[in-house]
DNA sequence: TCAAACAGGTCATATAGATGACCTGGATAA
DNA sequence: TTATCCAGGTCATCTATATGACCTGTTTGA
């Protein structure tokens, strides 16, 4: 057995049980106790959670129940299998990841990752729409980025995104261009932010002038807004983000129910 | 026991299991065992499963593994459990199913069903485009609809529909008014196809004339385009569809990742 | 007549255990 | 040194069984 092991000798996941968990079935709990475990950073992303044996003797629990919390965890992206490995916490380095929020692709289905660019980083206030997605007050401090998307060399998709200063506290520009991987990869890692769902709402409408010069179109041509409210562990908002999309050769992809 | 059990006494379910099942889990094959017999109308829509312990013994499995094969169906929206009653083929009726295909809703979040309208139905042939997201060539005899659907009587989307005659045999522009529920809903009752999936590409454009006369807005507007292809149970893709959406008011939702 | 209790079916959850597939590091053999 | 084998850990699948929750038609009792 190699894969690494968290501090589970120090303190065993035990009693993490017992409180609210009640006419709630066992499993569900168990999935909260995990859930917990990760939020709180007791298992950090890329790590591995004690066997599922462990797992069920820490609890009190079968086997079996502790499978069905982690089949759930797994079915959200949230962990990991490998199997004759072991079970780790999801993060968000695999272009798996990537895919799962980013939807654009070529009009003949060709996908791969984009090409990101930084237009601007500034520290400012949160406007209404951005409060009001992130479920904060007008005005609060704030972080917003602006990036450019490219797709073999050509730009595709103009970036506003607006984060809670608070929560991304030490947030530097020098330290977002320097992230090794993708965004919700650096909240992840460096302010142990897991963003894990967001909710998208899409329209189409002329592109302003900014986007219009980021991605080098006339002002007015139709363009595709992407309005996303990026979801932590907890369920807590936090990231909002407009993306303007130029879809002249690229689409907006989606796939209804499950495969 | 008072649900309607299918003729499970005449031809058990038995054998379905063992034809090309090699290397496959268990559980895997009894899925495809089930899915054949919802496809070849065994169990016709709405209609109960056998029992889940009837089941097991007719494919000579544990409750277990039929249980987890009905899970994945269930999770695929083929099959709904209902407590204590038993287990059903799903049918299209219900709002549920209408909104895993319905995705526009007002800006303020406001959800409901649309008001549809028929603008026209006529026979016609393929089209290059539908013909390559159908599968067939172009040139094969179809049908084509266009409706338009309004949200609070306010025109909001225009659809036009194109499916393979041949798949429809004997649909006629009264049997499609006079269809009780939705669309897919009609396909499922009336010609046994079951949408259960689609691929949607999505797009900004400027509004072309039908779509503009249709939903009363000046040509050249920004509107949403989708592109979808309806799949069948058994993946066959069976409708070919545009919609032009208005977003002023109405915005096109997704969700990323399971809640 | 009508309402409440009951019986027997269903799925939902949980346990315990067995076997297999898969992966890894170390031991062994060339 | 290098390649192969092996042991023991992990998850993956499957069986068997038990109990509870839930639903519905029937029966019972007033």
């Amino acid at each position: 057995m190699r894969a690494a092991r968290p501090k589970s000798t120090t303190t065993p996941l035990l009693q993490l049980i017992a409180p609210e968990a009640a006419g709630m079935p066992l499993f569900r709990a168990v999935r909260r106790a995990l859930l917990r475990t990760i939020e709180d950073g007791s298992v950090a992303p890329g790590h591995a959670l004690p066997s599922e044996a462990a797992l069920a003797a820490g609890f009190g629990v079968s086997v079996g129940t502790v499978r069905r919390a982690v089949d759930d965890l797994v079915a959200e992206h949230i962990l990991v299998r490998r199997q004759g490995v072991g079970t780790f916490v999801a993060t968000h380095t695999s272009d798996r990841f990537l895919f799962q929020f980013f939807h654009v692709e070529r009009s003949d289905g060709h996908r791969e990752a984009p090409q990101v660019e930084l237009l601007s980083f500034e520290r400012t206030r949160l406007d209404d729409e951005a409060a009001a997605a992130l479920a904060l007050k007008p005005g609060i401090a704030a972080i917003q980025v602006e990036n450019r998307l490219s797709l073999q060399g050509r730009p595709v998709v103009h970036d506003r995104l607006v984060v809670n200063a608070a929560l991304f506290r030490g947030l530097t520009e020098k330290r977002w261009r320097d992230r090794p991987s993708t965004i919700y990869q650096l909240y992840q890692s460096e302010f142990g932010i897991t963003v894990v769902r967001a909710h998208e709402r899409l329209r189409a409408a002329a592109a302003d002038r900014a986007a219009a010069r980021v991605l080098g179109l006339a002002p007015g041509q139709p363009v595709l807004q992407v309005r996303r409210v990026a979801l932590a562990l907890n369920g807590q908002p936090v990231e909002w983000r407009i993306s303007t999309v130029l879809t002249t050769h690229h689409d907006y992809v989606n796939l209804l129910s499950r495969p």
